[in-house]
DNA sequence: CAGCATCCGCTTTGATACTG
DNA sequence: CAGTATCAAAGCGGATGCTG
């Protein structure tokens, strides 16, 4: 990228990460760990192939991201974020915040990972009783389950198949069961866009922050 | 900007202010509330003219800057952000504190403003010792003087010269004054780099974070 | 197959000139 | 003051091909 030219810190921060694609390539590394090549694509959907390889020479030489020759099993390359490129993760996290009411609009050609949902998940939601035994929500919905978890007072979201029995099962399309996983949209409004569930929705009031 | 077209809170984000010079004009009416064109010109060199206008329109059109036409006295169109775009303000101040370790170059070529390095200051400082008489630096850095103020046990910084005598008052370029505020630098470092002092260096110390 | 590099058409940006 | 108009240059998207 040109410089901005500007002697001033977010002026300076976006020299570095303000290309397009940049900040995404660092979101996948950042959800995902350790990935290879292959993994950044598919979590890229759309992005050039030459594209992402220049992304990720320049991330390198900006000391955000590096490149680790891989253990023999699997003898790969895997990319990984410096503990640099690990300090993004609070402005990660406050744009991720701001999008969040944007996720209103679901194009129908929008591609979905679960992955990118479940970090916005564990943005917004927190848990209001922290005492009372804990609660498991499975979300069907993107490539892969969602699985919501209240742990010590927090809500930590895990990919996969629920190990044990959800108390709240959630399937149909993405926008609703977010919208009702959120407190955007009520149980009713969810069922009427086609959202199916089994199990107590009263537990989704334990997670929602007050607004 | 194109979208990326993906179902990813961050990714619609980046959708909205992703594109070039677009979160450095959200800066320019964050750091100094209302501004004119003629303003925003001014707080962002190097922008071509359509391009801000352009900005300026998609801007609007996303609820985050609104136009308002002027009280009678000036007759001038002022831009403002709306509270959607006052949402923005954690996520630039964590892209500006990542940013600050990039301070560490300036180029010669890199244009300077106060306001920019005031914010940074704001971001980095704290009052140690709240129960103090409060202290007072002046920065003689950029296109206007910096002033910091301890109140409340926070750090306030302001521009214009200081309204009453500063307990120190440092002068110089504006990388290795830097550096000796955010305590990258130490006094000898500093005055070595060509940074003058009057008053009492020691208060300084007050006003640094541990690293 | 993973990890790129090259080529080409299109879109975005930059620089400058001009206008109500 | 607050833009619009124009055009060249840079960046990006998509396709394809190369290499271990």
């Amino acid at each position: 990228m040109r410089s901005y030219g500007e002697y001033c810190s977010l002026a300076k921060a976006l020299d570095v990460v303000g290309d397009r694609w940049t900040l995404l390539i660092i979101r996948e590394l950042a959800l995902r760990g350790a990935c290879r090549y292959t993994d950044l694509r598919n979590g890229l959907p759309g992005i050039a192939t030459n594209l992402l390889a220049q992304r990720l020479r320049e991330l390198e030489q900006a000391d955000i991201v590096y490149r680790e020759d891989a253990p023999p099993p699997v003898a790969t390359t895997l990319f990984r974020l410096t503990p640099r490129g690990e300090e993004l993760r609070p402005a990660l996290e406050e744009l991720t915040r701001w999008g969040v009411p944007l996720m209103h609009e679901q194009d129908p050609e929008d591609a979905v990972r679960s992955h990118w949902l479940s970090s916005a998940i564990d943005l917004m939601l927190t848990d209001r009783r922290p005492k009372r035994p804990p609660v498991t929500v499975e979300l069907r919905i993107g490539d892969e389950p969602i699985v919501i978890q209240t742990v010590d007072g927090r809500v930590r979201t895990s990919l996969g198949p629920a190990p044990a029995p959800a108390d709240l099962v959630l399937t149909g399309a993405e926008r609703p069961v977010l919208g009702l996983v959120l407190g955007i949209t009520d149980l009713a409004g969810a069922q009427a866009l086609g959202v199916a569930y089994e199990g107590d929705p009263a537990v989704l009031d334990r997670l929602r922050v007050d607004r």
